[in-house]
DNA sequence: AGGCCAATTGAACGTTGTCTAATAATTTAA
DNA sequence: TTAAATTATTAGACAACGTTCAATTGGCCT
């Protein structure tokens, strides 16, 4: 067959990868097939490769589409939030995290073949992620430590991320951890305190 | 061939195993393979599956033997040390992490397939290592918060290894942090400090 | 109508994990 | 010392994967 007049180039990347994002949510990382994307949209394995590349762009596409979704999650989550925003984004944070387990593990479980750098598209997005941490983190510092802001974020952020990682592979239920949450929440806390001294 | 005099069972178990380590520590997890193992040490593809059981179980023992090591690294950057032993832990948690940069992460690439558990022996090595952080962290608890040593210690190594994974896979390097061994050790004495009010 | 060109295909290739029937060597039994 | 049983080892078969690419299809323009 030629030309299908039902998608254009645009719709059917965007087919393949919200199909992709639906099937990684499936059968995880591990398991995921771009010729099962493929299958499942009713078109041949060559087409999504001209489309998307090769199998490294498109989970860099879908993990893209993760991080979206998280970002909304999050800023969902936290509007209309006026008191302990912060243990509400830690919330936020696991929440998401267990309730899209597969999706969340495949953003590291995925890497780029050594060398490679992630495209500007998807640092991007995790730049903007991060950024809505270091606004949070910013408003409870006292306005003379306002600099510490971004270093301190990203420290919380790989804390925070330390303890749902652990959450998810097992690891805390191995050790007898039963609430990982509060636990990262009390680490958070300590930080800001040794920080407002 | 039949039975082959030259290596006891036990013996080829070891070669395996200590041949995969070699080849992890080359490829990484994604591009390891066992075939390819079976070939470097002479043997073909079914022996290695007739000793070694599977894929799965091939590199539960590789990263077993990986454990092992963490430990012996852990334990000798920690003997005869008597005076800032955690930032010395934190230290050669890093270090080893980077030095075995492909091994390091393959403790977390691997997972066994959802509801199956780590084996005993490994859950066991798990817990040897963090015995050795709990131990640290009580010695610079107060005795009346002695009970606190080992849910904090959890904790801060989730927390620690947070800081490292976002060293390894980029996330900090793309966050502008150029610290991050003093990062984590900031949220440890902030923690500490706080538990010692 | 005829030709151009983008879109699409599916077979081909090399590689992987896994299984299994066949074979070879050793140990045990007669 | 043979014969039988046991164990170790192999290589080929299978299905699935990512990747490539020559061939083909069908809409568009002149």
């Amino acid at each position: 067959m030629g030309r299908r007049s039902d998608h254009s180039r645009e719709e059917l990347r965007d087919m393949i990868i919200s199909e992709g994002h639906r099937q990684l949510a499936e059968t995880g990382y591990a398991r995921f097939s771009a010729r099962e994307v493929a299958k499942r949209i009713g078109y041949s394995i060559g087409t999504v490769y001209n489309v998307l590349g090769s199998h490294d762009q498109l989970m860099l596409a879908i993990n893209g589409l993760t991080l979206d979704r998280w970002q909304g999650h999050l800023e969902a989550r936290l509007s209309a939030e006026t008191e302990n925003r912060l243990h509400r984004a830690i919330q936020a944070y696991f929440e998401f995290a267990i309730l899209n387990r597969n999706l969340w593990t495949a953003l590291y479980d995925f890497r780029l073949p050594e060398g490679e750098e992630m495209p500007d598209y998807y640092q991007q997005k995790v730049r903007d992620i991060t950024q809505i941490v270091i606004a949070e983190i910013a408003t409870v510092l006292p306005p003379a430590h306002a600099d510490r802001a971004a270093p301190l974020a990203r420290s919380l952020l790989a804390c925070v991320h330390g303890h749902c990682f652990f959450t998810l592979n097992g690891t805390f239920r191995l050790l007898g951890e039963t609430d990982p949450l509060e636990a990262a929440y009390a680490r958070v806390t300590d930080a800001i305190a040794a920080c407002s001294d």
